[in-house]
DNA sequence: GCCATCTTGGCAGTCACTGCCAACTTGGCG
DNA sequence: CGCCAAGTTGGCAGTGACTGCCAAGATGGC
């Protein structure tokens, strides 16, 4: 890795980290991308050179994360069933609760244009997931996805999101995994 | 119903009609606010009288539709479990597809921005529909919403949508709510 | 017919973002 | 070491979605 890169990571860095703190002191839209630049010590104009919108600072990880779990997927045995599977995959996102895990994911819930492109980016989850489902089922791939492997990963997503948003509204108390575990097992027997 | 009301009306009709018509022609994101309220014959500060964002020109009646959903649920009986009810509540969506249903949901497919602030509409659904599944599950209504009663409803959401997207895929073909179905069959047996 | 009450349109402003360009760094290469 | 190609930066101007404000016009009840 040359000084280039090093040097990039560490503005990405600095951007992350000043955002942040800006949000949480005055909430995300009360915060400007001027102040934000300001406080990581770049230009306005090269901020956006780091990030590609203001939703991706926050949101920027959301991305890898969606790798991980397909990594997390894949690694799993073929013989087990898509959602013990899919549970095991989607518990390694929880294993690393920052300190400001709940402060962040209070600003997720109240703040609707962050909610919308979280949404939006566990979406695109969908497709990296699907396929390795379909297989799982075995089922045909195709162009068009499968609607069985598709409503099961989308449903254990809405059961991921229930469980973050049940703990985030219980004041963080409680273990994600635990309530995401509950939410599955209501989906599956009810 | 005053003459003023009716003139509002008629306003919005004008303004939904001119959008679609010009989203469908050239896509969402390459028509502008300023054309869509000369298309309808308002000045550009006008129209945000009557919308409030670009999106909710597209996305307006799904907070009407998400009234009528919880209408649909808190109509069936209530000894029916609440995927049977969520199905049926949910079905009456299907009932009314629009000629350009198909070039609606296509757009709502291809425009990032678009998608996003559905999901968010989505979102206000659970507000509204979750006590009625708790109190279907017998399980006391709460501040915290219920895990279960969340899980359930997001999932069949989840169905949903799962069922819209592989029938736009689709090119159209088929019935919504048989796809929306096998999509509930493959949660609830897999 | 008149006045209080909307409603409208324009103007100016904000904020997120983008293309362009000129100045500046940088890293490799002779 | 010095120079050149290539990447990086910051400012400027512009766009597009909105918003507050205000003056002018339409409206509807009395």
């Amino acid at each position: 890795m040359g000084i280039r890169e090093r040097n990039r990571r560490a503005v990405e860095q600095e951007i992350s980290e000043a955002a942040m703190r800006l949000f949480v002191a005055q909430g995300f839209d009360a915060t400007t991308t001027d102040e934000i630049a300001h406080a990581a010590g770049v230009s306005p104009r090269s901020l956006f050179r780091y990030v590609g919108t203001k939703e991706d600072i926050v949101l920027g990880d959301l991305r890898d994360a969606g790798q991980r779990v397909l990594a997390a997927l894949q690694a799993r045995p073929p013989e087990e069933g898509p959602w013990e599977a899919l549970r095991a995959a989607l518990a390694v996102l929880e294993d690393n609760p920052p300190d400001r895990a709940l402060a962040i994911t209070e600003m997720f819930l109240r703040t609707p244009s962050l909610r919308a492109r979280r949404l939006e980016k566990r979406l695109a989850w969908l497709d990296l997931l699907v396929p390795e489902v379909t297989r799982r089922l075995g089922r045909a791939p195709g162009d068009v996805p499968d609607p069985a492997a598709h409503a099961i990963v989308s449903a254990a997503l809405a059961c991921l999101d229930t469980a973050t948003e049940v703990w985030a509204r219980r004041g963080g108390t409680g273990d994600v995994v635990q309530i995401f575990d509950e939410a599955l097992a209501a989906v599956r027997r009810a």
